[in-house]
DNA sequence: AATTGGCACTCAGTACAGGTGAGTGCCAGA
DNA sequence: TCTGGCACTCACCTGTACTGAGTGCCAATT
C-alpha cells in the first residue's frame, strides 16, 4: 500500500522528471519540495513506490523514473489540469478567428495546438456520418461526364466527376437529378449509402446505365463522408525530441504518415467525465507507439463529437497538454456551434 | 587540372562513399576498382582532386569524402542514369493503374517513388493556372447560402460555400449564374481572376451585394487554382537516416510541413535537356536545406509541365534516384495524356 | 614524365585503470 | 514513524597506451 505522502512523492518525481529529464533522487526531492521530512524518509516512500512498480531505477544506484503505471496514477489521481494563461487563451482566440472554411479551421486548430504545446497536434474532423444530405447537384461537364456534388447539413461538401457509359442531354440530367434527389435528400449519410447501394440490385440497375454509373460515384462520395479524417501538425518538433523516444521517432513518423493508425487510436480512447482522455506509453504498444503518449479532448460539432489531441513522449507535461487540448476543444465547439454549418 | 583518370577516381569515390557511408582510402579504391595502377598513384590523383576541392578529408589522415562540388561534377559529367529494372517498371505500372481521381493519382505517385528510392518523394500537382474555366455552378443551400462550384478543362474542380448578405430566390440565382457564367466561362484562370476582381471596382459592386459576396468567394477559388500544390510521402524514412544530415532532420521535417519552401525550391530548379534536375547540398542552403539534395524530373500534364522529385541526403544515390524520378514522370505524363482531364 | 614501393607520421577509435560523486539500502537510535 | 549515519554500487569522467587505416613525400624505376 502506498501512503498519502507516498503519492505526493510520486507527484514530485513525475513533475521533476518531466522538468529536468533526469532521474530524480531522494535528496533533490527534499530540496525542491517542502515535505518537511528528511531524505531518508523519502527513500522509504520511494521503496514502496518501487514495490508498486510506480517508479523504477534505470540502474542500481541512480535516481528514480516514473513507470508508465506511475504516469497513469499521476494522471488519474494527482494531476490537476493547469489552466492556461490569459495570453494563451487570447492566442487561441486570435488564431482561430474568422476561418475561411472547415479545412482552414481544422488546419489552424492543429497549428495553434502544436504552438501551445511544442508537440505533435492531432484533430479529427467532425464526423459527417450522422449528418444528412441536403442537396445533390449534377453539373454536365461533357455529354458523358457529370460533376456530382453532395452537401450535408453539417457543412460537409463533396464533389466528384462521374464518367457515364452513355451520352445524356439536359433533360436526362434533370430526370437523374430528380430521381437521385428523391432517393437520398433528407436522409442520413448511412441511410443514403444503403439506398444508393440498393440501386445496384440487378432489378434497378439494368434499366439505366447512367444511373448505375452515378450510383457508384455517389457511393464513393458517401463513403468518404463516413470516413473519419485526421489533420496534424508539428511533426517537425519530433526531431528535437529524438532521445525521448528511445532513440527512434520512426514509428511516430510512420503513424503520422499512415493516419489510419492514429485515427483508430484516437477513436478508441476513453474519455472521462470532463471529456478528457490520456493514453500512456505501453498502452499504445498495440499501435506500435509504446514510447508515446496521447492526450485528447472531445469537442462538439453539429454532426456529433470528435477529438483533438496531442502526441508526445511518455514523459510529457500532462497537466499542460490536457489543459491545452481542453481549451482548444472548447473554443472549437463554440465556433462550430455559432456558425452552425462550419461555413 | 584534373586528369581523365582523376575523374574516374572521383566517380569511384562517390560510388564507394554512397555505398559504404565511410570515407574511402586509396587502398580500397585499387581493391574495388580495376584501375591497374598502385595505391600511391591513386593518392597522387586524390591530391589533385583535393586541390580542386572535389573531395575532402574529414580529418588529417583518413579516407576522402566527396564535397558538394564533387557531387555536382559527378552528376553533371560522370553519372549515367541507371535504367530501372523491369521489376521496378512493372511496379510503377501496377501501382499507378486505375487511379480514382487526380488526388489519388498524385498520392500513389509519391508512394511508389518513396518505395522505389527509400527517400522522401515530392510531386507538384499539375498547374491549373493556364487551364480555363468550363463551368460555374451555383447551388442554393439556404436562402442566403450558395455553393459555388468551378470546373476547369484540365480536370480541376473547386467548391466553396458563400454566405450572402441578402436572401435570394431561384430566379436571383439563375440570374447570378448566367451573369457569372458570361464573365468567366471559357476564360483562363488568370483572366477570370482579373475579371472577377474588376467586379470589386466601386462601380460594379454597389449595385449587387450578393454578386459582390460571390466575387470574393470565386476569387478565393481561382486563387487556389493558381496556387501550386505539393504532395509528399516517405517522411518517416528520414528517421533512419538521421546521421546523414549532420544529426538533425529538423530542417527537413520543417520544410515538409511548410510545403511552400519545397515548392519554391522545386520550381526554381533548372532542368537539363532531358527534363532532369539536381540541386545538391549547399545549393539548397538558402532554403535551410544545406545538408540535403533534391533530384527532380518534369512531367507533362494538360495544363503545363510540373515536377516530381526525391529529397534525400547529399550522399544519395543520384543515378538511381534520377532514374526513378524520370521513370515515374514519364509514366505520369502518359497517364495524364491518355485520360486527358485526369478524370 | 608517370608510376611505384617504402617509410615516417597522424589521428580516430578502443581498451583499460583509477578516481569521483550522486544515490541507494539498511540499521540502530530517537 | 522518522532520522542520521555509513557502506556500497555504479555511471561517468579522465588519462594513458595501443592499434590500424590512411596519408604525404621521396628516391628509385619504367
Amino acid at each position: 500500500m502506498v501512503s498519502e505522502r507516498g503519492l505526493q512523492v510520486l507527484r514530485a518525481i513525475v513533475q521533476d522528471y518531466v522538468a529536468t529529464h533526469e532521474p530524480v533522487g531522494s535528496r533533490s526531492i527534499v530540496e525542491r519540495h517542502a515535505f518537511g521530512v528528511s531524505a531518508a524518509t523519502i527513500r522509504n516512500d520511494m521503496a514502496q513506490l518501487e514495490d508498486e512498480e510506480l517508479i523504477a531505477a534505470p540502474h542500481t544506484s541512480s535516481g528514480r523514473v516514473p513507470t508508465d503505471k506511475g504516469y497513469r496514477v499521476f494522471v488519474n489521481h494527482l494531476a490537476q489540469v493547469r489552466p492556461l494563461s490569459t495570453a494563451q487563451r487570447s492566442a487561441i482566440e486570435t488564431f482561430l478567428a474568422d476561418p475561411a472554411d472547415l479545412d482552414d479551421l481544422m488546419a489552424r486548430t492543429v497549428r495553434v495546438l502544436t504552438q501551445l504545446t511544442g508537440q505533435v497536434a492531432l484533430a479529427q474532423y467532425p464526423s459527417f456520418a450522422r449528418a444528412s444530405i441536403t442537396h445533390i447537384e449534377l453539373v454536365a461537364i461533357a455529354s458523358n461526364r457529370l460533376l456530382v456534388v453532395l452537401v450535408t447539413d453539417a457543412g460537409g461538401v463533396s464533389q466528384r466527376i462521374a464518367g457515364l457509359p452513355v451520352d445524356v442531354d439536359e433533360g436526362d440530367v434533370a430526370v437523374l437529378r430528380a430521381r437521385l434527389s428523391a432517393l437520398i435528400v433528407a436522409r442520413s449519410v448511412a441511410e443514403a449509402l444503403d439506398r444508393v447501394r440498393a440501386l445496384h440490385e440487378p432489378v434497378g440497375v439494368r434499366q439505366d446505365p447512367a444511373l448505375a454509373a452515378l450510383a457508384v460515384v455517389i457511393g464513393e462520395e458517401l463513403e468518404e463522408f463516413r470516413q473519419e479524417k485526421l489533420v496534424m501538425a508539428g511533426a517537425a518538433t519530433l526531431a528535437r525530441r529524438e532521445q525521448d523516444f528511445r532513440g527512434s521517432i520512426h514509428p511516430l513518423l510512420e503513424a503520422i504518415e499512415e493516419q489510419v493508425t492514429l485515427l483508430r487510436l484516437m477513436s478508441e480512447m476513453v474519455v472521462d467525465e470532463h471529456g478528457l482522455a490520456a493514453s500512456i506509453g505501453n498502452e499504445n504498444a498495440p499501435f506500435g507507439l509504446g514510447e508515446a503518449s496521447i492526450v485528447a479532448s472531445d469537442y462538439v460539432a453539429p454532426g456529433g463529437t470528435a477529438r483533438v489531441g496531442i502526441m508526445g513522449p511518455t514523459r510529457m507535461d500532462y497537466p499542460s497538454n490536457l489543459a491545452a487540448a481542453r481549451a482548444v476543444a472548447r473554443y472549437l465547439s463554440r465556433m462550430l456551434e455559432e456558425d452552425d454549418a462550419g461555413r
